[in-house]
RNA sequence: GGGUUCGUGGUCUAGUUGGUUAUGACGCGGCCCUUACAAGGCCGAAAUCGGUGGUUCAAAUCCGCCCGAACCCA
């Protein structure tokens, strides 16, 4: 831990007593502002003052905002993409908390599951098969513990804007308990099965995984080529293809009995398990195998040779081994062609029985002693080293087995359609991110297997008749249960009668809990008591329902995620709750990219190049970092860059200094009723406003209005670019600096003695109007520094504890001559630059600046500003001679008209060959009409002065 | 191997009903201590929009192919 994020002994945010309040600390404008000192201090704050507790009391669905985070794994330390993701879940948290009446901001660990088993091995160096369910499950949790500790106190670091007391653990009981609930209500809706089949088994864990916890890994393996003994052909060869193949295959096609079958394979552990040979349909040379048989080599056991087209004619011999189990084809020949179970390799990748003099040696060391013999004896015919790419369990990077076991499945294949129309339901951000989960759903061939054999995990609420295997269900009311510990509901079997019962072992998938997310957060239950006609989802038992304590909530505003995982966890979520609610639990789904480093590349350990959360909170404040996070398109992956974070730093310091001088030209207590926060704005008590004042706050309107869109569609990049510019530069380089010449030290005075002048007012409003709305447009993005600013400005004089409940703004509903005010900064724009290009600081003084075009009302905003003696703005042409020198064509107009001919027309305008008529532009032949173009005048001034061109206006200037 | 997304000044990025003059920031060069901020202000240089072929009067934008990257699924 970092020790700079002690406070010191005089901070302002120590409770001031034991029962007390807390009361928000006063801070001052004074001096700089220190982000380490006050965003520590704003952090304890809201937490002590409960800002972000969410208002059970709410009933209208359409005022609550609800996020249903996913809990993140307890495994290890926060790193940048917990960072990055949470910041943008405290964006939308932040922003719908002040635009609606409040927002549900949730915290889950997830603790339950092989992750957690795994780190508590590791941690205390232990192995969960020494101990009883019960001793390690405590270790687990006293390990979780340790962690989660850790884990808040970062998150709360950050600023996340989460409700600490709306947290959850997935093993804790009331979360066992919806997980068990869950189980018995998809049972009864027949959405659930136990079979015997073969499943994806990690043999390290010991346990069945489901397809999604695997991944590919390089391995060093080998190509061994084995020589089989054919005992008889199905029929007669093909000579002419066996001639051929001959010539041109490694191996002869074997024809006679006693002949060569030559496999190959990179398993020949497996072969002890190996129950049939495959031939591809196409193989004309091979053909007549089909129907024979083979003796398996060291093992002598005869199996048979059929046809399938899932043989790959392009690797290997083209003849192929099947065993039990040494890949997914295996088991779908073992299905389709009902061949036998040959189990060499057990649970924990031991060789059994079967493997004769190999038993109980590992799958590794067998195939070692295996390759050597088949060498010795001489039907090792190839030996072929090569890295490949084999399935390993993500957990443990070992590489998975294929079993057949009994295990629980939930049954999804025959929704998928459902299922995708539920994914259409749902809003999703960015949209592109939908295909994925389209085609993902497309693509699924398994039901979902749910059962693990592990022991740190949620049992599954079942026990079975030891004689006739019925299961036995628990009852609603006892969940949680624990199967091995409590008895069963019955005491004698339903369907037999016997009276003694099995205990079930295994636990649930974690995403069997994870998935129910959203009914964890809505406090899903089943009430024996309740009507079934007013519960949530299909109705299932005659007595009591299922019930939320918390149905506003659901479903649920947003679902945040990762893109990496969208596809299982999201899919998973759907499923589950569209089970057992009928509805889709998100309005929509907000996908975050991976932080990437400073050249784009994936952080990882072995590259050396992770950068952790603690390294940028050491050198940055959390602002800062929260400002590069809400830098690029939500959904795209983007790199960590230093130079964002400064620029954020930045940011805060423009704030703070514009803040002061804010203060300093409009004080709080002399600033004119309405203008101080207290009501903002009504109408009765805002002073006549000048023109300037009219138009900043007229465009500070629309971008209030485009802003408040971009943060309704997590737009943030675009949100943080258009609100910085509008305050960075229309706001401090322009409207502030006009502002300081309009209030000097007299009009100062005179504001705080009642006495100023009807231009002194307005600008103040003005001013106060704007900062007051600056805060709160920042306060998602920046809610340390605007906090800070809000509460030494305007904490006096409001009613509420802090910024982040304050409501979002409304427009003044201003209305200004947009045009002029731009056409007047892009005068100041010109006298800039010509005081740039003549040498002349941008304070010196200019006699008179002559205006030709509109900047009605600006003139005396110009010369304050620019400090120019005399401003004057006219109508019609400047005294120029002007000489035209070329054309602007509107294309977008005519093109559609005039097509290939403006090619024409182009060249005539380099040609010089037009003339101005007065029916509009001769040219090539064809007279245009003067919407269509316009044409490029230079001008030229011999009077007094010189002439300056800006957008829209002429200018003459004086020195 | 299949799919999805993407490629814009040195770096990051804006930019789709196609409209010729491509946005901004960081960095870079020059000037300015103007009484909030020099960690600031002003001015400037810098991209033939990954390559290529096509559609079109007109392409960063639409289509084909190629190159490169990331992710998802086999």
């Amino acid at each position: 831990m970092p020790d700079a994020t002690q406070t010191d002994t005089d901070d302002p945010a120590e409770p001031t007593g034991d029962d007390a309040e807390p009361t928000a600390p006063q801070p001052t404008l004074e001096g700089e502002y220190d982000p380490r000192e006050a965003e520590q201090r704003w952090q304890e704050y809201w937490l002590e003052a409960g800002v972000y507790s969410y208002d059970d009391e709410i009933e209208n669905p359409d005022t609550a905002y609800s996020i249903d985070t996913p809990p993140p794994t307890v495994s290890g330390s926060l790193h940048m993409g917990h960072l990055y993701g949470s910041t943008l879940q405290d964006f939308a948290a932040r922003f719908h908390r002040m635009s609606r009446e409040d927002t549900f901001f949730p915290f889950g660990y997830d603790d339950n599951g092989i992750a957690s088993e795994r780190l508590t091995e590791r941690e205390l160096d232990i192995r969960h098969q020494d101990y009883s369910r019960r001793e390690f499950q405590e270790k687990c949790r006293e390990v979780c513990q340790e962690y989660e500790a850790e884990f808040t106190e970062k998150m709360q670091g950050l600023g996340m804007s989460i409700d600490w007391d709306r947290t959850y653990k997935t093993i804790e009981p009331r979360v066992q308990r919806i997980s068990q609930l869950s189980f018995l209500d998809l049972y009864e809706q027949g959405r659930e099965y136990r079979k015997k089949a073969p499943a994806i088994w990690c043999p390290d864990c010991e346990t069945a995984i489901s397809q999604v916890e695997m991944e590919d890994a390089d391995r060093d393996s080998a190509f061994n080529d084995v020589a089989f003994e054919l005992v008889e052909a199905g029929s007669e060869p093909d000579a002419e293809a066996v001639a051929s193949a001959t010539e041109e295959r490694p191996y002869a096609p074997p024809t006679e009995p006693g002949d060569d079958l030559v496999i190959s394979t990179t398993r020949p552990e497996l072969l002890p398990a190996c129950v049939a040979m495959f031939v591809h349909p196409d193989d004309d040379a091979n053909a007549h195998l089909v129907g024979g048989t083979a003796k398996v080599p060291l093992f002598d056991h005869e199996v048979p040779i059929y046809e399938d087209d899932r043989v790959d004619l392009d690797t290997g011999t083209g003849l192929v081994m099947c065993c039990t189990f040494g890949d997914q084809t295996d088991i779908e020949w073992y299905q389709a062609h009902d061949l036998d179970l040959r189990v060499a390799i057990d649970a924990s990748g031991t060789m059994t029985d079967i493997a004769g003099e190999y038993e109980g040696q590992s799958t590794e060391a067998a195939r070692e002693q295996i390759i050597e013999a088949l060498d010795d004896a001489g039907i090792l015919l190839d030996h072929d080293p090569i890295t490949h790419a084999v399935q390993v369990h993500e957990r443990c990077e070992v590489p998975v087995e294929y079993r057949v076991s009994k295990q629980w499945y939930v049954e999804i294949l025959d929704r998928k359609e459902e299922y995708l129309a539920a994914g259409r339901e749902m809003d999703w951000y960015p949209e592109k991110m939908f295909t994925r989960y389209e085609h993902w759903i497309e693509g699924l061939e398994w039901d979902w297997l749910i059962s693990r054999q592990r022991d740190s995990g949620i049992p599954f609420p079942v026990w079975y008749c030891a004689d006739c295997d019925e299961p036995i269900v628990a009852d609603r009311e006892d969940l949680p249960v624990e199967p091995i510990e409590d008895e069963p509901p019955v005491d004698a079997c339903p369907a037999c009668g016997h009276e003694d019962f099995e205990a079930e072992e295994d636990v649930f998938d974690t995403w069997a809990t994870s998935s129910l997310t959203p009914l964890i957060n809505a406090g899903w239950d089943w009430d024996a008591a309740a009507d079934p006609e007013t519960g949530i989802g299909p109705a299932t038992l005659d007595q009591g329902a299922f019930t939320l304590d918390n149905p506003e909530l659901y479903p649920f505003d947003v679902r945040p995620q990762g893109h990496d995982i969208i596809s299982f966890w999201l899919f998973h979520t759907v499923v589950k709750c569209y089970e057992h609610t009928g509805e889709v639990p998100f309005e929509s789904v907000l996908i975050n990219g991976h932080v990437l480093d400073e050249n784009r590349e994936k952080m990882s350990k072995s590259k050396g190049n992770v950068v952790t959360p603690e390294e940028v909170m050491d050198e940055f404040p959390v602002d800062a970092a929260r400002f590069w996070a809400a830098g690029t398109a939500v959904g795209d992956d983007f790199p960590f860059k230093e130079g964002d974070l400064e620029a954020g730093e930045r940011l805060l310091r423009k704030l703070w200094n514009a803040s002061k001088l804010v203060d300093q030209l409009a004080p709080i207590d002399s600033a004119p009723p309405g203008s101080d926060g207290t009501d903002s704005g009504s109408a009765a008590e805002q002073p006549d406003l000048e023109p300037i004042d009219e138009w900043l706050l007229a465009r500070q309107d629309a971008v209030l209005e485009s802003v408040t869109e971009k943060f309704a569609d997590h737009e943030y990049a675009k949100a943080r670019t258009e609100l910085r510019t509008f305050f960075w530069e229309t706001f401090c380089d322009d409207y502030l600096e006009i502002a300081k010449q309009r209030l000097d030290d007299v009009e100062r005075g005179a504001l705080s003695d009642g006495t100023a002048n009807p231009a002194a007012s307005s600008a103040a409003y003005a001013l106060r109007t704007a900062h007051r709305n600056f805060c709160l447009l920042f306060a998602p993005i920046l809610p340390h520094v605007t906090e800070e600013i809000w509460q030494a400005s305007y904490g006096q004089t409001t009613a509420t504890d802090s910024l982040h409940t304050t409501d979002w703004p409304s427009p003044t509903g201003q209305t200004a001559d947009l045009d002029a005010g731009e056409t007047a900064l892009s005068v100041i724009s010109a006298l800039r630059g010509y005081k740039t290009d003549s040498g002349l600081p941008l304070n010196a003084d200019l006699s008179a600046a002559t205006i030709y075009g509109d900047v009605a009302g600006f003139e005396g905003a110009i010369g304050d500003v620019m400090h120019v003696g005399s401003v004057t703005s006219k109508d019609g042409e400047a005294p120029t001679t002007t000489e035209i020198v070329g054309v602007n064509l509107d294309y977008a107009t005519l093109g559609p008209e005039f097509g290939e001919q403006i090619g024409e027309f182009d060249a005539a305008i380099d040609a010089g060959e037009y003339e101005e008529t007065d029916d509009g532009l001769a040219i090539a032949g064809e007279t245009l009409d003067p919407d269509h173009y316009e044409l490029v005048r230079e001008q030229t001034y011999d009077g007094e002065g010189e002439l300056l061109e800006a957008d829209g206006a002429t200018v003459i200037v004086e020195a």
